[in-house]
DNA sequence: AAATTGTTTACCTTTTTGGTAAACAATTTA
DNA sequence: TAAATTGTTTACCAAAAAGGTAAACAATTT
């Protein structure tokens, strides 16, 4: 699509931690239910929320009175922390893991630069929190 | 891959105008010797040229005493200048683009900071030039 | 036991990535 | 002007990623 992109797996999976961080810690929503506030389809957000709860983010209760909730308070959780969990490690170039070995490591000019907008990138996301997101969803509406 | 990643193709490309850039400005080389110094597969170069030809980063020269040429001086190249050439414009989500409509719109609390975010880089890249990188590959060797 | 809710697995189509190869076009020089 | 040299274009390809569907499965409540 587009270089720097975010996939539409994570943009979603944003989606479903807002909607569960509008309600009060210890909330659950249904999948059914959320899947009508996101508008995501059905059977892809069935994956993405396990996703989610694989990655200690939310937990999820079956069963009759069952249904997602945040694993933590809305304060603690970044875009960074769901980034990761959707996409794996932020990583701009391979050369910038430590093990890898580049046939250029020798003269390298660029590795330097990726590896601080890889920095600049990971720090924006750090300092997102849900809580924020939810304060400008209200004072949108 | 992963997110945030950038694509080989342009890290290829950033090698070739590297590679241009540590000779004085009309210097030529040939696709073939640019090969050599960028260890990027020949059949792949030279789609990688073209395009660098195409988006007026580089002028090219065909015949004997023929080759490829920076099409300005090595300060007056950005990363993004290559980036966006090789990747198309840098679009961190659908939902920047003014034209979009995105169902959630009304209410979307994360649309300006994909927004902040997406500055936050184009700017990163606009302040790296191929002189700096040039001058560092020196201190380097 | 039945109803309700989340989980897992398998499968699918389209697009992107990374690459190869050969024909083609332009320019110089013998 | 023909041959040699150099860049350009086009067509093709395989593997992976993106985005999604659907059905069987497991756990919990009533």
């Amino acid at each position: 699509m587009s270089i720097f992109h975010i996939n539409r797996k994570t943009d979603y999976a944003v989606r479903v931690i807002v909607a569960l961080a509008r309600h009060p810690l210890g909330t659950r929503l249904s999948a059914k239910l959320l899947q009508e506030e996101t508008l995501v389809p059905q059977a892809f957000l069935n994956r993405i929320i396990a996703q989610l709860s694989q990655g200690n983010l939310i937990e999820s209760f079956p069963g009759p009175r069952g249904g997602l909730q945040l694993a933590r308070s809305a304060e603690e959780i970044t875009l960074r922390d769901i980034v990761e969990i959707m996409e794996g490690p932020i990583l701009l170039s391979e050369c910038l893991k430590e093990k890898e070995t580049c046939p250029l490591a020798e003269a390298c000019p660029i590795r330097n630069r990726w590896g601080g907008l890889q920095s600049t990138i990971t720090q924006a996301l750090d300092q997102t929190t849900m809580s924020q997101l939810v304060s400008e969803l209200s004072s949108l509406s």
